[in-house]
DNA sequence: ACATAATTCGGTCGACCGACCGAATGCGGA
DNA sequence: TCCGCATTCGGTCGGTCGACCGAATTATGT
């Protein structure tokens, strides 16, 4: 039994890790669950038998995949030595990290599948509130360090710099950078833009 | 000829706008040239006596959209009387007409198919430069009105403004704001502080 | 009026899809 | 040992898709 539920996990495992390969490749609408099937070196039932539907897959990937960086950020977010534009210049260094590592193709595919399918588009958002926690945590440091966050609440802020990285993204992988808008480096400025704050309220 | 070629461009615009409405129902993955053709009450055939192929149609209708808004939009940016809040203000605006009349969604779902298909992708991301020269204009006269953007470049902030509105509309089709992200309403707010620069600007 | 070209139309073809099925296999507990 | 359950497997079914075709219809220019 504990054999068989290991050799069932580990199929599990090896049909999410290709269908993530198959999302970056394809895109959501191209992703066949037959593609899926040969990438994993399995047959095609098995997808039936372990996620129920196709779409049973896709919620299974995103929780699979989003579990990884919450673990991630958190252990970032948690480490109480670093400044405020520190974790801001960690959190593009990530986003470079995930553009190259297909994360970033894989989660963009999932929201967009998640505007067609509120059943998919449940579990993004869950997922995706976490993010905005602790993106609001970081901005109730900042209100703190930096004296006051101007008009905006820390919920607005979450809001506000979990909207631009999503729009980054979407920006990335259209090809905006290679037609002359330089997305993520406007990014690393915010980065800047926060250090000029820090050094402002040090000196207060 | 000429009432032909009415009829032609008649029956083709009936089509795009058939389209738009599938695409907002179904998005891009969900369309066929089927249901396209059935709610436009035409012929399978006409799509591609048309356009040639689905792709042709999403291409066109991409065209014939981004026509229209860029059109608004440069009057609206041209009207030299309106203050950099005021415009602001108003793109906010129209980011709310556009949600509530679907454009939002559609221009969405070609930027998703973008990311599968290169000739999407160049069509959208010419389309999409038009904005960023807009948004870059209008920083240039920030830059000139408010003393200087802080450590962004024009180009930067025109990336950053870009990338947050992108970012937005895609977490308001995700349904982000009724779990509680206030996407829109962190938009708002950036003109209450675009405000107080304009007035800390004025009184130097 | 007539020839020519543009447009519209119904029908169909081959390919691919997700889902499902029943049989075969592997494994643990009695 | 043998039973029962979880898992794996090849095969197929009904359905949808984009693309294409040839005929019919309509408009144009002479």
């Amino acid at each position: 039994m504990a054999r068989a539920l290991a050799k069932k996990a580990e199929t599990s495992t090896t049909l999410l890790e290709a269908a993530k390969k198959v999302l970056r490749q394809s895109g959501h609408s191209g992703l066949s669950t037959r593609d899926v099937a040969a990438a994993a070196g399995v047959p095609l039932s098995q997808i039936h038998y372990h996620f129920g539907s196709k779409q049973g897959l896709m919620l299974a990937l995103f929780d699979y995949l989003n579990a990884q960086l919450l673990d991630r950020q958190n252990a970032m977010f948690h480490d109480s030595t670093l400044t405020l534009s520190q974790r801001w210049d960690r959190a593009c260094d990530y986003l470079d990290e995930d553009i190259s590592s297909g994360y970033v193709r894989v989660l963009q595919e999932l929201i967009a599948a998640s505007w067609s399918d509120p059943e998919v588009a449940k579990v993004v958002r869950a997922g995706l509130m976490g993010w905005f926690e602790l993106i609001a945590g970081v901005a109730r440091q900042a209100e703190r360090e930096l004296g006051g966050l101007g008009p905006f609440s820390t919920a607005e802020i979450a809001a506000l710099i979990g909207g631009a990285f999503i729009g980054g993204e979407s920006l990335y992988l259209l090809g905006a950078e290679k037609k002359g808008a330089p997305v993520r480096q406007a990014l690393r400025r915010v980065g800047d833009a926060i250090r000029s704050a820090e050094a402002k309220s040090s000196t207060r």
